[in-house]
DNA sequence: TGCCTGACTCAGT
DNA sequence: GACTGAGCCAGGC
């Protein structure tokens, strides 16, 4: 057995995001070497570490919101909390706020 | 063991 | 610019 299971390297990764910027899920999988972007979703759909977790910092590669546990809403109002300005179910400036992979990794 | 699903992404129309 | 189909990977039944 690995000592990680797939799903807590995800958690780990998403961990790392600083607070204020967002990651996509192409990213986290990309950051652990793989390409189950899909994967990356359930897993932190499974997250039982919701508040240690920031996995409303995760969002789709095009800028939108993606989905949350506990409600899209709730997730922007998290993120707009944060700094993180999210219109029409879209992080605004997303590009900027993206976070880069060396801090991922 | 094998098929289905999913908080996705990319390419083509 | 928006919609559709196909591809990708891990987890669950």
């Amino acid at each position: 057995m690995m000592l990680s299971s797939f799903s807590e390297r995800v958690w780990k990764v998403t961990k790392k995001i600083p607070r204020g910027s967002v990651a996509t899920y192409k990213d986290i999988a990309y950051a652990l070497h793989t390409k189950a972007y899909r994967a990356v979703g359930n897993a932190l759909n499974k997250n039982p570490h919701a508040p240690i977790v920031p996995c409303h910092r995760v969002v789709k590669s095009d800028g939108g919101v993606g989905g949350f546990a506990h409600g899209t809403v709730k997730k922007i109002t998290l993120l707009q909390k944060e700094g993180v300005i999210v219109k029409n179910g879209k992080v605004v400036e997303f590009e900027k706020r993206k976070v880069a992979f060396s801090s991922l990794r």
